[in-house]
This record gives structure tokens, C-alpha cells and sequence, in this order.
DNA sequence: CGCGGACGAGACAGACCGGTCTCGTCGATG
DNA sequence: CATCGACGAGACCGGTCTGTCTCGTCCGCG
């Protein structure tokens, strides 16, 4: 029997995942084999298949990752750390977007392109895909009631799609995605803000 | 030599299409192979490659056809038939889309999945995705003439990001996406509308 | 010192991929 | 009627994919 699952930090499995990160963010799950991830993390095809029962689990620690690095570490804490109003943080996230859009790297939202790569919301893959989208939200939602916006749920559902749209633009070419979005940010702004009560 | 290469809508051509439309529109390109086309196209494997010389070229009419078919035929007539005025045919396009989604059969845009599946936009496939979606910003331009707005070519690029973005929050399960871009859109539509010049 | 588990290297299996080729058939055309 | 090209069926090839297995090594812990 091999023994329980270990899912601590290993050094072989820290390297897997970081491998993955970079392959997967870029090129797309399915565009990757295993191979090129083991090679590149530099470590046995065997040490692989024992932190990760299947390449599906690997994507799923990937996007886990990716969530940890992006969603909250670039995303979250630049916009955060741009702006001290909430109003202010919430547009400042195209900000961030703008030098991201301008980098040469620049891959895109992993969980859009894995959602549609797998194109199945069934399969955990396409669910946690959803999930992570969620949670983007979920901090959208937390920013307007910061900001005291009027409807914080459909506040974030609308700031996402603006957010969603310009990254597709960016992958696109168009390195102006980001302020488009955030021009359009300050209408939806100006309507969920609450009328100002007389005083 | 095998002749020059028949580009005329043969029987078995049109089938060859029609099948590749309707498994690269759902599943994508990469998880559809060769062989399922053929099958449910009731073709020989010769025959399709008598017509395409490779895939990528059956992926390029495929997208040819979206065009056509989606494009032009759902997106911009539905949008045309819907209303009377400009303004109201570009706000249409979220009606149009408001019925998409709901459809079970809810498929994407074809041209974000592919241009997302091949990541370089110096392939031929993924620059054919790039050109169909400034296809559609095209037709946007078009109608924001029509419709005496400010800045057509800025507005066209905002409201195609309303319009993937909703996309790709159906693709989630929004099923209120298309209503929420709608009701972005009214805002957009007023920031682009000249100022009414004093009589 | 000795043992066991994690590890690297890599062969291997089984499935699937895109693409080429052969062959027998059918239908239109001269 | 004879011919020729398009076609359907499917074998075949080389490559790639995920996942399993073996083997030799090394390091840490008792």
C-alpha cells in the first residue's frame, strides 16, 4: 500500500506545482503534458503521480495556486494598496489590470480559460473553475459594501463582467482594455451610488 | 497530381462544415478529433482531407461559418429585426443574447474559445479569431454611426466588452448576464450621446 | 550502522491524435 | 457503353498523451 496521500509542502511537490503554474497559466491545460511539467520542475514522472493522483488533481491545485497568486496577491492587495476609498480600490483594479494588459507575459484569467477549455460544468475541473470566479466576486461584493453601494451582488456581478470583458479584449491586443472598462466603471458607480440623504 | 483544390460547396463538403459546427462550436477544437467528424459528417477520412489540407484549414472555414451564421445571422439580423431605431438595436443585442443563454444548448462565442485554446495570435487560427471579432466590432461601429453617437470606434470597443463579458458570465451560469450588460449599456449609451445642440 | 521512504531517470503500456494510403463502388459525362 | 473522378470504408504510420512500473540512489532517523 503506498501510504496516505502526503500533502505537505514537500520541496518535490512545491517545485510540481510552481512548474504547473507557469506551463498551465500560459499555454492552457490542455496544450501542456505532463512531461513538459515534470521536466521543467525537474523531478520523476513517479514523484508526480504520488502528490497528485491525476493530471485533473494537478489543474486543480493550479488553480488553487492561482487563486493564492493573482486573485488575492495581485489583484486584491494592488488594488487594496492603490487607493485608500473603497470606491477609489474598486476602479483602481483596472489599474492593475493596465500595467498587467502591458505586460509581455501577460497569459490572461486562467479560470476563464480553463472554464472554457473544459466547457463542462459538471466536471470538477469546469466547477472549480466556477468557484474561483465566484470568489472574485465574493470580493467585489465585500468592496461595494465597503463603498456602502446600493444591490452589492449585482454590483459585483456587473464589476465582473466589465473586468471579464477586458481581459478577453486584452488577449485581443487591445492594450486600452483597461481603461475602456474603467471609464465604464465610473457609470456604473455613479448609479449604484446611494442618493445623498438631506441633511 | 490531385488537381487543384475544389473550394466549391460539394455535398460532402457542406457536410464535412456542418458537422465541424457543430462539435467545434460546443466542445472546442483541441477535445474534437478528426475521426469524430468524419463520423457524424458520414465521410471518409480522404474526403475531408481532399477538401481541407489540414485541420487547422477545417478550423478556419468553421470559424468562417460561425461568422455567417452567428455573427450575421443571430446576433446582427436578430439584433436589425428587433428594434427600429439604432439605439435600440445595439441595446437589442442583449435581448438577442438574453434568449441565447437560456438555450440549453448554450454554446459561447466560438471566436473567444478559439482565440483562448490557441493563445498565439501569430498562429494563423488564433489571428483568423482576432479578425472575426473585429468583425463584430465592425458591425458595432456601423451601428453607433447609425445612431449619431460620440466616439464610434471607442464606443464599439465598450460595449464588445459588455458583450464578451456577459458571455462569459453565461458560460458560468449567469443566466441574468445578458440583462445586467443591458443595463450597463443604457449608461454607456448616455455617456455617447451628443449633447442635444440648442435650436 | 542499517533501514526505509522519497526521489530521479526512464522504460513501458494503452489509448488517441492527425494525416496518408489503398481499394472497391458509384454516378456523371462524352 | 466506357472512362474517370469523387466518394466511403478502413488499414496504417509515426507521434504524443496519461498513467504505471522498475530500478538504483540518497538522505534522514532510529
Amino acid at each position: 500500500m503506498p501510504g496516505p496521500e502526503p500533502k505537505q509542502p514537500t520541496a518535490a511537490r512545491e517545485r510540481i506545482v510552481d512548474s504547473a503554474y507557469e506551463l498551465f497559466s500560459r499555454r492552457g491545460i490542455r496544450a501542456v503534458g505532463i512531461d513538459e511539467v515534470i521536466e521543467r520542475a525537474a523531478v520523476a514522472k513517479a514523484t508526480l503521480y504520488r502528490h497528485f493522483k491525476s493530471k485533473d488533481e494537478l489543474v486543480l491545485a493550479f488553480l488553487q495556486r492561482r487563486e493564492d497568486v493573482w486573485t488575492k496577491g495581485t489583484v486584491e492587495a494592488g488594488a487594496r494598496g492603490r487607493a485608500s476609498s473603497p470606491e477609489e480600490q474598486l476602479l483602481a483594479i483596472f489599474d492593475v489590470f493596465d500595467d498587467w494588459f502591458r505586460e509581455p507575459s501577460f497569459d490572461g484569467c486562467s479560470f476563464i480559460k480553463v472554464l472554457l477549455e473544459t466547457s463542462d460544468t459538471g466536471h470538477p475541473v469546469g466547477r472549480a473553475s466556477v468557484t474561483h470566479l465566484a470568489n472574485i466576486r465574493s470580493i467585489l461584493r465585500s468592496m461595494a459594501e465597503e463603498a456602502g453601494l446600493e444591490d452589492p451582488d449585482g454590483f459585483a456581478h456587473k464589476w465582473h463582467i466589465l473586468m471579464k470583458g477586458s481581459i478577453v479584449a486584452a488577449g485581443e491586443g487591445d492594450l486600452e482594455a483597461a481603461q475602456r472598462a474603467k471609464s465604464i466603471g465610473r457609470l456604473l458607480l455613479d448609479e449604484h451610488r446611494p442618493p445623498v440623504t438631506a441633511a
